[in-house]
Formats: C-alpha cells, sequence, structure tokens
DNA sequence: ACCAGCATGTAAAGTGTTACATGATTGC
DNA sequence: GCAATCATGTAACACTTTACATGCTGGT
C-alpha cells in the first residue's frame, strides 16, 4: 500500500477537526492546508483504507447510497498524537523561482525582472486573501482556533517578507541593467 | 532513465558556473544551492549521462583516472536558457512544523513552544550563515553575482520573518497557556 | 432527460531517495 | 600499509501524481 506517516498525519488530523467523507477531506486539505501542505488525490483513499482496517478511523453510513463520513477512533486520537510528536522531517526545498535566479544571468535581467513581479503579485494576493482568514480564525473561539491561527500568521509574516524581497531585488536588477548599458 | 528537466536545469546550471566533477556538482548543490534546492545523488549522474549522451555536455579527462570533469556545450547552454524561460512549477508545499501546530491541540502548548523555539534558532543561525555569504557574495564582481545576490537576499527576508513569527506564536501560546490554566 | 457536482476507488507512470558496490589518490 | 576522502555508478525501494473508470444525487 505504502502510504506515509506523513499523509497519514494529515488525514487523521483533518477527520480529528470534524468527521467528514473522503471527498471533502481532499477539499479540506487543499482549501486549508493548501498554504503549507498538499496531498494528492491518489494518496487519501489508499490512507483511509488502511487506517479503517487498523481501527484508527470509522466509517459511518450516510444517507446517500456509496458514501461515508470517516471519524477517528480513540486509537486513532492516540496514533495521530505520536505522529505529531515525531520531529518533523526537515524538508528538501524545491524553489524554482530562485533556482532560475540563481543562474539568471543566462535568462537575462529583463526576465527575471518579470518573474519576481510575478512573485510579488502572488504574494500580495495571498496576503490579502490571508487578512480574511484571519478574521474568521480570531472569532472562531473553538479549541483548535488559537493554534490554526498560527499557520494563518506565518503565512502573513512570509508574504510580507517576499513582497519586501521582491522590491531589494527589483532594485538590485535596476542596478545591473543600468551597469551592463553603460559597460556596452 | 528518467531524468526530470527540473534535476536537468540544476546540473546544467551548476556546470554552466564553472565545469567540474560530478562529485563537486553534488556539494556545490548541496553548499551553494542548499537554501532553496535539492537534487539527490542518484540524481545526479543519470543526468549526466544522459547530458552527456543528448551532447548538452562534455567529458573532459583529467589526470587522476577514473574521475572526469564535465562542461556544458554551445547547445547546452542554449537547453539551459530554454529551461530557465519555462515557468517555475507552482511547488507542492510540505512544512512538517506548521502542519503539527495546526493540530496543535493534540499535541499541546509545552510541544508547540518547543517546536517553535527550535525553528527560532534554526532561523538564527541561517541568518548568521547567509550574512557571511553575503558579504562573499558582495566582494565577487564575477558577472553572475548580482543574480546570486537576489537569492542570498531571499534566504535573509524568508529567516528574518521565521524570527518575527516565531516572537509573535510565542505570544499566542503563552496567552493559550493562561486562558488554559484560568478555565480549570 | 441531462448536466454539474459529489463520491469512491485503481493502475500506471513518473519522480526521488537510500543503500550498496567499487575503485583511485593523498597524507600520515 | 591504512584511513579518509574523492569519484562513479546501480538497483531496490518509497513516494506521488495523473489519468482513468464508475456511480449517485439534485436541480432544470
Amino acid at each position: 500500500m505504502a502510504v506515509s506517516d506523513q499523509t497519514q498525519m494529515a488525514v487523521l488530523g483533518g477527520l480529528s477537526l470534524a468527521p467528514m467523507t473522503g471527498y471533502a477531506l481532499r477539499e479540506q486539505i487543499r482549501d486549508t492546508l493548501g498554504q503549507f501542505w498538499s496531498e494528492s488525490f491518489g494518496q487519501i483513499y489508499p490512507a483511509l483504507t488502511l487506517l479503517e482496517r487498523d481501527g484508527l478511523i470509522e466509517r459511518r453510513e450516510t444517507l446517500r447510497s456509496g458514501s461515508s463520513i470517516f471519524a477517528v477512533t480513540p486509537d486513532g486520537v492516540q496514533r495521530l498524537r505520536e505522529l505529531l510528536a515525531e520531529a518533523p522531517a526537515r524538508e528538501k526545498p524545491r524553489n524554482g523561482l530562485l533556482l532560475r535566479l540563481f543562474f539568471g544571468r543566462q535568462l537575462g535581467p529583463d526576465a527575471c525582472r518579470q518573474l519576481v513581479l510575478d512573485a510579488r503579485s502572488r504574494a500580495e494576493a495571498e496576503l490579502a486573501g490571508l487578512s480574511a482568514i484571519r478574521a474568521e480564525v480570531e472569532a472562531d473561539d473553538s479549541a483548535d482556533a488559537p493554534y490554526i491561527l498560527l499557520t494563518v500568521v506565518a503565512g502573513e509574516h512570509a508574504a510580507r517578507a517576499t513582497l519586501a524581497w521582491a522590491d531589494d531585488a527589483l532594485d538590485v536588477l535596476e542596478r545591473q541593467a543600468t551597469a551592463t548599458q553603460r559597460s556596452q
């Protein structure tokens, strides 16, 4: 089957917030965890099968035939806590933007400038989206809300850092462009 | 063989800065690109074989038997430019720290606090390391240096954002801990 | 009757890491 | 001679994504 611990953690964690169908879980992961986590479609269903077989989640019938709601069992909560307590695996980064800028000499200043501008726009949109989510989370007085707030704030800091970097980067590229012109 | 475009880009790019052995290339990628890129051992050699077969790099003999220096050919430079011009694939994030904090209620405030403190330490060490690298890059007047500087500055902004976030997060956790105590 | 969206699942292909195997060279 | 490091490569495994296949339900 081969379902990683990381996927099990995300699935158990998602279901620990509220029982739901696999389909809904997938949307939850995409929409709510999307800023810092991804789980592909083809991972979620095998993970649900495996977790159910091990008694960590249970399937509850719905009115609608062919669909079921999954809920975490007490054993599942125990397992989730064990998984969360493991040290986070240090992630291997793959930032396509920075790789391109690193070899930017081959790409040229104009294309680099465009890459930075695109990244800046994305960060701006992200920041706007996050402030809306922040308001929601701050209004929510559930026990999970303070922890969720931590991740929202992390996203905001990261997005603001990207904006500040983009402005610095555009300055560097500007100077680079004029220096190259002058030396020609 | 199955060597992705991304790996080809990193390998061609690395060799475009200076011709070197596969072994040296691996160290370059780990030490220089390590902040934002990773390439495993078992990817680099197959990539070199493939790129040589396609005439994008060439193998030059060294004094030492059994080792060779790889250099990018004109075709290889062309290919590198094509690869760099492709839009960066949007990366699928997997931030184990934020995932754990999101489900932090199951983990408890103390363990969360420790996770944040660890992240803060790592960011501090990173920032110190980057300021040394920054000095090196600023002293270097090669044509690649201004572009490399962009990536160093990106690392600095990201590290400072992590520090600022960690301080915010510790505040939130503090308030959370006292609120929990009071309600018991 | 039909379409859009909900829901579940599998198979194949692609991607990436780890562990292993091998040998050369340099300094002690 | 021996250990550390440089150097190259492969094979097995682990992980992920993508595309496909299937059926239900509610609204028009």
